[in-house]
RNA sequence: GCCCAGGUGGCGAAAUCGGUAGACGCAAGGGACUUAAAAUCCCUCGGCUUUGGCCAUGCCGGUUCGAGUCCGGCCCUGGGCACCA
């Protein structure tokens, strides 16, 4: 009892023990047999990189506390970790370092396998699998001709940057300011064909689907993705040429503007500036400037809006009218038609190039109750009203001009009601090695052929040392020359592989049968969907998107039950904000990266652990601070010596309490009762262990040499300290459960529950307010009614000179918190 | 450019419902203990103040008895934009 008993915190050999006995026992191994209730508890595997970053510290540490705190509130948890192995950084790190990108990749995650280790993490270490293993990605491949089978897969045109100088396809990252970062090289578009998923066949659903989500997602994702998905009504109208030959479809939400259309704006890429290009070398030049923008979308958006005439007229549609076709830079060939009708009056950005060019401008739509403007046009209008300079549609609103107009066009032959939407379809070729096959043969003869099952998987091959960026699989023979499946001729195999996010895209439901015989077995029934999924905001549309995307391709091949309960991959998702630090992303391009291994060295795993869920709520962002682990770590040697000095297993509570031994125990059920609460869904950790931290700071008042009862309560409340501290600092929590004398293991040990009756208190203290300032506090009996209050609270004697020379003309009260005199 | 967040003391933050703004921690200052230091413990800690109070949750306005919280507008910072993962 004396604190020369109390042994030295070292965290370095308790956690090694500590984690040594789990590891022994094989604790975390999922059980998953029909005897409880299931839980899947799922962090975003980790790129093996080389290193741990703090953001995987924050991410393990948010997964282990909610797997931890599941598996004592007696749910049969699984946790699995794995590697999402393949990927540039790995190509990138050959060629510099001069190594195959597999054994890069094997080093890495050997290495950043023990790191994880070393935080105790609650993993079922049994399941865990590299995507980059042939036994991961054969069934990638399986799927992949199952799908080309369902007419879920095709090949088109699609355009990449190209690297003039590597003669090789960039990626949007390795484009710096419009040149290749290694070359530097000005970067050229290049169409080339490539396999896609068709996502757009499922674009219904995955957007109703989010309606189920509500629940369990942030309405920030749901948000994200609804707009992603941007579905939008409109209709495809066709504006003939006055060649009198073809159309120019264009896809409009504005049909009841059509007669405000001054132009027609066309891609760079559509087929007729193409053509039209060929006998206009002004026209070919634009094209040409234009074909030397980055494909990415944020870099068209924010380039200098810029036209070009092409020459061509089109006959408007109702009218007859001729209108010019401009091509114009920021129209994307890729959504809609890739040509849009023009109408600067009422659309901000057309209204702005009119402008630039001196076309016209026609109001057609003014708001509700308003004259035609006279005069020039500001902005555009793009708000709702009724319609003007349109004929017979004149007077109408423009809700109900959509529909008429969409009708007349249509009447005309000349276009339809439609939906349109943003997504689309999934490209997954890359002209890149480390990836998986994709598994097909072009023939000349048959065309493209999948590789029949029994020849799967198609095994990349790892023995290249690269050299240069580009593939080595195009210019090995022995990989791609083949014969075809189908005739027996001479045929070349695919040398694209696939887009890394495939593999991430399933892998969730693979950890539930690892080795399994097939893609999947009915071990993925029962314990999908995932019932928590842990990562960070920035995966919020893609990786998301692309896992809820192939959730309901396991369906459909009949690899999951289509029972409605298995239609949507993440039950819950916790998006967890980045470690920032100094205002910024933590990454190693900004050569800003804080490296957890030192903390973990100099502090131990329980500290990193504990400060990380401390310093702020897991969606938030979190600026690092160095100074602030101290804290932490002070904390837990706090801990550590309160219950060595306790030193004891608790006594059983007396049957009566002192009223110091009823207000102690008020504080540890208080403490019990927030912990929980800050548990249950709302995950803010933060405000748990405060919580905790201060349930401390009231156990170590209590003197020594106190009185049985109150030496009882503090038992309890030491006890209830290890069992609430242990998701978040588990091996501490061990030791400590252990020198309470408490059996069994702490990780299945049930979460304790707060007792209702030691939350009870006799009074309450209020807030007096007069006019919603603070003036005075006065404590009452916790059962006190409002009429009671009211009376007591303006006969209170301070209070009146708050309220001389006033009248009181209102008296609100809220029961117990406080009560508010109106006055005047 | 488009979509989505966030902004509270010197710093990280707290405040389930609209009800005491700043819990908990860091840093800082003062003290105790010590030959000394470390460690530990105790106290102070948003600003102004005539010590009555007043002002404070990015800025401007609104709703309300009462707004960090709800509504409208703006500013700044961060994330995503389909080939980084």
């Amino acid at each position: 009892m004396t604190s020369q008993d109390t042994p030295p915190y070292s965290p370095q050999t308790l956690e090694s023990e500590v984690q040594r006995r789990w590891q022994e026992k094989q604790l975390f191994r999922a059980v998953g047999d029909a005897s409880g209730e299931k839980f899947y508890c799922l962090s975003m595997f980790p790129y093996p990189s080389g290193q741990l970053h703090m953001g995987h510290v924050r991410n393990y540490s948010i997964g282990d506390a909610i797997a931890r705190y599941q598996r004592m509130r007696g749910r049969q948890v699984l946790q699995p970790m794995g590697w999402d192995a393949f990927g540039l950084p790995a190509e990138n790190a050959a060629l510099k370092h001069g190594l195959a990108p597999a054994q890069w990749t094997l080093d890495n995650i050997a290495h950043m396998r023990g790191q994880l280790q070393r935080l105790g993490l609650s993993y079922d270490w049994s399941r865990e699998f590299a995507t980059c293993t042939p036994e991961y990605y054969r069934w990638e491949q399986w799927l992949f001709v199952r799908l080309w089978e369902k007419g879920l897969v095709y090949q088109k045109l699609s355009t990449v940057n190209w690297d003039p100088v590597d003669q090789t396809v960039l990626a949007n990252e390795q484009v710096v300011d419009g040149r290749g970062w290694r070359s530097g090289a000005a970067v050229e578009r290049r169409e080339i064909r490539q396999w896609f998923l068709r996502i757009t066949a499922y674009a219904d659903e995955l957007l109703s689907g989010l309606e189920h989500l509500a629940e369990g997602w942030p309405e920030q994702v749901l948000s994200m993705q609804r707009n992603w998905i941007g579905r939008s009504e409109g209709a495809e109208i066709r504006f003939p040429l006055a060649t009198g030959e073809g159309v120019v479809k264009v896809f409009t939400t504005r049909p009841d503007t059509l007669l405000g259309a001054t132009y027609l704006a066309i891609a760079p890429e559509h087929p007729l500036a193409l053509a039209a290009a060929r006998t206009q070398p002004e026209l070919a030049a634009f094209l040409e400037r234009c074909r030397h923008v980055a494909v990415s979308e944020a870099t068209v958006e924010t380039q200098e809006k810029e036209g070009y005439p092409t020459g061509i007229t089109v006959r408007h549609p109702l009218t007859g009218q001729p209108l010019p076709v401009w091509v114009a830079n920021f129209v994307l060939m890729g959504y809609g038609e890739g040509a849009v009708m023009s109408v600067p009056a009422h659309d901000q950005r057309d209204f702005e190039f009119a402008r630039k060019y001196g076309l016209p401008i026609q109001v057609v739509v003014v708001p509700e109750g308003e004259e035609i403007p006279s005069g020039i046009l500001e902005q555009a209008y793009t708000g709702s009203g009724r319609l003007v300079h349109s004929g017979i549609y004149d007077g109408l609103d423009n809700e109900t001009a959509k529909a008429r107009i969409t009708a007349a066009v249509a009447a005309a032959g000349l276009g339809r009601k439609t939906v349109n939407y943003r997504l689309r379809d999934w490209g997954i070729s890359r002209q890149r090695y480390w990836g998986t096959p994709i598994p097909m043969i072009h023939c000349p003869r048959c065309g493209a052929v999948p590789v029949p099952e029994k020849d799967l998987p198609v095994v990349l091959p790892t023995h290249y040392h690269l050299d240069n960026p580009r593939s080595p699989l195009l210019d090995d023979p022995e990989f791609h020359q083949v014969p075809c499946p189908q005739c027996g001729g001479g045929a070349r195999r695919e040398t694209d592989t696939m887009d890394t996010f495939v593999e991430s895209s399933w892998y969730y439901a693979r950890f539930t049968c690892p080795d399994a015989a097939a893609m999947l077995d009915e071990r993925a029934a029962r314990w999908l969907p995932v019932d928590q999924y842990i990562g960070g905001v920035e995966h919020a549309v893609l990786h998301l998107l692309y896992a809820r995307f192939f959730n309901k391709l396991l369906r459909d091949v009949g690899l999951l039950p289509a029972d409605g309960r298995h239609d949507e991959p993440f039950r819950r998702l916790l998006t967890q904000g980045m470690v920032l630090k100094d205002g910024g992303k933590m990454s190693k391009s900004k050569g800003n990266t804080v490296d957890p291994q030192g903390l973990i060295d100099r502090y131990g795993a329980d500290t990193a652990r504990l400060f990380i869920l401390f310093a702020a709520p897991p969606e938030q962002h979190l600026e690092w601070s160095d100074a602030a682990v101290e804290g932490a770590y002070r904390f837990l040697h706090r801990v550590w010596r309160l219950v060595h000095e306790y030193g004891q297993t608790p006594p059983p509570l007396p049957a009566t309490l002192s009223a110091e031994a009823r207000d102690l125990r008020r504080l540890v059920h208080q403490c019990i009762d927030r912990v929980s609460s800050n548990m249950d869904g709302r995950y803010h950790f933060n405000a748990a262990i405060a919580a905790i931290m201060e349930l401390n700071n009231a156990l170590m008042k209590v003197p020594g040499e106190a009185q049985a009862d109150l030496r009882a309560v503090l038992g309890e409340g030491l006890r209830s300290m290890a069992l609430l501290l242990s998701p978040f600092a588990p091996h501490i929590a061990e030791a400590l459960w252990q020198r309470l004398g408490q059996e069994g293991e702490l990780s299945f040990a049930p979460w304790p529950n707060a007792d209702p009756e030691a939350l009870q208190s006799s009074t309450v203290t209020l807030v007096i307010q007069v006019n919603g300032k603070l003036r005075e506090r006065l404590e009452v009996p916790a059962d006190a009614d409002a009429g009671s209050i009211e009376a007591v609270v303006l006969a209170y004697p301070p209070l009146q000179k708050h309220l001389a020379g006033l009248s009181v003309r209102k008296v609100v009260v809220v029961p117990g918190r406080l009560v508010n005199v109106v006055a005047q």
